[in-house]
DNA sequence: GCGAGCATTCGACTAAAGTCGTAGACGCGA
DNA sequence: TCGCGTCTACGACTTTAGTCGAATGCTCGC
């Protein structure tokens, strides 16, 4: 067997660190890369075969929480490891209440990742507690109805989503990504409706709750 | 002498067992409330004399570190100590990193409260290892430079700022104001620029850094 | 093949956001 | 009392955001 492994992370040194670590436990695979959002969307759409993804948390954009929600939704059957430097056990279990497959320390040695990866490669199942993530489902309701709703975007419209996090404006989102402003603004009302919000703030402050400490993620805002 | 206590808290069962709590330890304080940051800043307008803020930082609007950081920076003269349900070292720490003069956990006794509020009443430092936060400074570099810019903001430029991070839009700001939309407008403007945001969704991601988890918290976004 | 449904794209139009200049009210020091 | 600065407020104007309808291409099932 041969398994296609997709590296998301924007520091290349990582990327390769990562690569070492692997390379003892995983002779059979296959690894490809990616330092940003887009460049991982594109990759998704052009290898077919990715069997595992590894997903940096603090990726540019400081939504990493949201890439997560939209892939694990989007393609419930490409398992997705979590790789973040902050290991505390809030951040944990937010990511696997979100789908992912595993999460793997920066901190970790070499032996430890391997391991990890091998396993969820092998279709394992992950074990939350061993993880150190005790789980509390009812915080975490609000992030998986936002999850849901992340993953009703299609791939297009979430590259736009991602620079409406950034702060960037329509006319900038579209030189981005090389479309017409039209179309970017069009993108914009299915995101909205998607979303549930009224306006690209709204949208905005419903993607914070999804990197938010969870206990301060309050009721959904009154719309009016 | 005679200590006027502001209590801040939407909920006005916790207002009167807080009042309470503080009713034997404080024979000579005269008590006053509000339940939203609108009716706080009204207090502090109206009244002259108030020697010390009870501040929910789990207040309708969710950005109560953004209320404490303006609090604190225009009023410096003004005590403030935090009320809060979430009574984690990373929050203690950052409502002392803003200048809180204090932290007061919902889920302490009566005589706690009574002698901590006392103790600041009486103009006795806090210490800020006793309340259980080890204090990381490097961590709150960028909390404390978007809280002295928030401090630049006026009271009514607050206000708008405040309804502004609910996602609501100019008109329904204006309404509530009881202003005109282009005044609204005029404010906006002064907001962002002192915040140094290009636009009100740049604002929003700006106020959502003093709510994020502080391990989150990226370099600035690269204006454009 | 062929129509249904969806993603993507765009132009035209309306609504909202943001800038600029201006004016009154207020406090503060000369 | 007279500036001087600041807060607040507003209208006119430009820019940005968002909606609607429509065209293209693509996949999937019949």
């Amino acid at each position: 067997m041969n398994y296609q492994v997709l590296i998301v992370d924007d520091h290349p040194l990582f990327r390769a660190a990562l690569k070492g670590a692997l390379a003892s436990a995983c002779t059979d695979c296959e690894f490809l890369e990616a330092d940003s959002v887009p460049s991982l969307f594109d990759a998704l759409e052009h290898q077919q075969n990715i069997d595992l993804v590894l997903l940096d948390l603090n990726l540019p954009g400081a939504h990493g929480f949201c890439v997560l929600a939209h892939l694990r939704g989007s393609r419930p059957e490409l398992p997705v490891m979590v790789v973040s430097a902050t290991d505390d056990p809030r951040t944990v279990r937010h990511a696997l209440a979100l789908g992912a497959q595993g999460f793997l320390s920066k901190s970790a040695d070499a032996a430890t990742i391997g391991r990890d990866v091998g396993a969820v490669l092998r279709g394992e199942p992950v074990s939350a507690t061993a993880l150190g993530a005790s789980l509390e489902p009812e915080a975490d309701e609000a992030m998986l109805d936002l999850a849901q709703r992340l993953a009703q975007l299609t791939a297009q419209q979430f590259r736009v989503f991602g620079m409406l996090c950034l702060g960037r404006v329509n006319k900038n989102i579209a030189y981005e990504l090389e479309i017409t402003e039209a179309t970017v603004k069009a993108h914009m009302t299915s995101i909205l409706r998607k979303l549930g919000a009224a306006n690209r703030t709204q949208a905005v402050l419903l993607a914070g709750r999804l990197v938010l400490d969870p206990q301060q993620i309050r009721p959904p805002p009154e719309e009016d």
